[in-house]
DNA sequence: GCGACAG
DNA sequence: ATCTTGTCGC
């Protein structure tokens, strides 16, 4: 697929200046309320959920959405010219139908906020190859939980007009309504609110850090919650019920592995 | 000036 | 993001 939004590709080009205007013209844009055709209730990753679990069952027996998962690899990541590998898995349930990958190099450092500008370029390659039309994308990174509401979920998102989900393993901005500090049991979703660094009126919702994995017992190890936040098309609200329903036993969601060790895969033939 | 920062 | 064996706890 190629962009809806040519002028909002991310060019490695510009001055920081103009990088953060182009952000603030995508959140203007972004989607943070659900608009999708498909049924929240039909995701679904763990190919022993037959729909009728806890999580709610789905209202007919259709195919589940086909959702994508994009994560990146880098080769000689610390250099001036590191490759960037993008990996695309597309699923249907707990079934891979669809690989795609795109390897070109970096032209910039990264930069806290400036992300899709670094990686952006690589992943719109990768789905330019994807032949299925995405149901939903799911990102590794932030989506609204962005300083101008526009991290890389929301970039490509909206440069494709897909329905996207940000997934990060940690927190760019905004604050937790409660302390993240203490142990928090499975399933717990604390929400991020904007803070002053934040272009949203303070207080507003941007996405929920969400307890995905945790150990039964408070007293021993415990795991990092994920911080999930919507990237276009998607409320937060949905998009915590989406990456619940993506995750399958572990802490990321399925189609974010699978993206994951596919990178891992390419940037092992590419580096000979 | 201080603090804080996805991958 | 990346470099990496063993090791602790469920």
């Amino acid at each position: 697929m190629t962009p809806v939004h040519p002028e909002f590709v991310p060019d490695p080009t510009l001055s920081r200046e103009e990088m953060e205007r182009l952000q603030r013209d995508i959140a203007d844009v972004a989607g943070f309320e659900d608009d999708f055709a498909f049924d929240p209730a039909a995701v679904r990753a763990d190919p022993t959920d037959d729909g009728q679990t806890a999580l709610g069952a789905a209202t007919d027996d259709a195919e589940p959405p086909v959702v994508v998962g994009v994560d990146q690899a880098f080769v000689d990541a610390f250099s001036e010219d590191a490759l960037a590998v993008s990996a695309i898995v597309a699923t249907r349930g707990s079934e891979v139908i669809e690989e795609v990958h795109a390897v070109e190099p970096t032209e910039i450092p990264y930069v806290p906020g400036l992300l899709s500008f670094r990686e952006g370029g690589a992943i719109l390659s990768a789905f330019e190859k994807l032949t299925v039309d995405p149901d939903l994308a799911v990102f590794d990174g932030s989506g609204r939980i962005h300083f101008r509401q526009a991290g890389i979920a929301t970039h490509v998102g909206v440069t494709l007009d897909v329905p996207a989900v940000g997934v990060a393993k940690n927190l760019l901005c905004g604050r937790p309504r409660e302390s993240l500090d203490e142990y928090l049991p499975q399933g717990a979703r604390v929400a991020i609110e904007a803070d002053d660094s934040v272009t949203a009126p303070s207080g507003t919702v941007i996405g929920y850090a969400y307890q995905s994995r945790q150990y039964d017992n408070p007293e021993t190890r415990h795991v990092n919650p994920l911080y999930v936040s919507p990237g276009h098309r998607v409320s937060a609200e949905t998009t915590t019920d989406l990456v619940e329903r993506l995750c399958a036993g572990y802490k990321l969601p399925e189609p974010t592995r699978l993206a994951d060790n596919y990178a891992d895969e390419v940037k092992a033939e590419v580096r000979d």
